[in-house]
DNA sequence: TCTGAAAGCGCCTGCAT
DNA sequence: ATGCAGGCGCTTTCAGA
């Protein structure tokens, strides 16, 4: 189940639904040269096949009032099964984490964290983070500037 | 042109939709109790206002055969203008990184990187990274493990 | 601002190639 | 595997409250 073999055309419709992923299916099988019946066929399996997980709405944080962004480097005092299993619930509760990773290397953890300024940032730091996961050290790195936003996987062969 | 006030219902909305974004607009006006008319022009004005930026399909990476991830730290030579603004058209070139901050801290960029396997990212560093972009160090952790995924925005007052 | 109705369009199945 | 055709559901606009 792990991967059909892909064509070129298929990776064009990945392509194009990464950047655009509620056109409708006319306009996306202009694009790609085949007719409606047959791209909507090739795009339902590959949504069967999990090539495609989903569709999402790219939400603009500003807009929401969340000005801050960080990624935050943590360490756990320790390392037992429980503890991990432990922080990784609570960090799947928190909203304010929106993505987190473990990482090798001298930390355990990468999270990445939106809020709305440095007060909800040092709220969250001081009431969840530091107090009840069973964290030993962070290290917090603030984003300045996005150079360049996510935009979808890449895709090999173009 | 910041934030026209978003009520309960613009929040359900999309809460809905960066959960699965290619739902009909009579199933979303279902979910958040509207008819499909009013539905349709909150979604528009969303759309509109920024809020919802656009809409991409979800792609799993390990079906296409990218089975590693990494985050690089990296510290430019230069910090004058030009060497920053080198360094970030190199970056939205690079098909392998996926997204790009500029951080505090001790290093200048945090670089998120999808490649196929430990050969393809050290091609990448070698060739791309260290040679062509006025790079002086990097520092590199590849994810072990997705403790929690991206699924959007958090989104205040629920 | 919402609801409801009417008209247009796109989806999606089945069948032929 | 692609293309074509028909029924059906959805989207979208327009009145009216």
């Amino acid at each position: 189940m792990p991967n059909p073999t892909l064509d070129r055309t298929d990776l064009l419709l990945l392509a194009e639904l990464q950047r655009a992923g509620r056109q409708t299916n006319a306009e996306l099988a202009e694009r790609v040269n085949l007719s409606p019946s047959a791209c909507l066929r090739r795009v339902q399996r590959l949504e069967r096949d999990g090539v495609i997980a989903g569709y999402r709405a790219v939400v603009d944080p500003e807009r929401l009032g969340l000005g801050l962004q960080a990624f935050v480097r943590v360490q756990l005092s320790r390392h037992d099964p429980s503890a991990i299993e432990v922080f990784g619930e609570f960090v799947n509760q928190w909203d304010e984490v929106v993505a987190c990773h473990a990482l090798t290397g001298d930390m355990d953890y990468l999270l990445q964290v939106v809020v709305r300024d440095l007060e909800h940032f040092s709220r969250f730091l001081l009431d969840h983070l530091l107090n009840q996961a069973g964290v030993d050290d962070v290290n917090s790195s603030f984003v300045l500037r996005t150079v360049k936003a996510f935009r979808g996987m890449p895709l090999p062969g173009r």
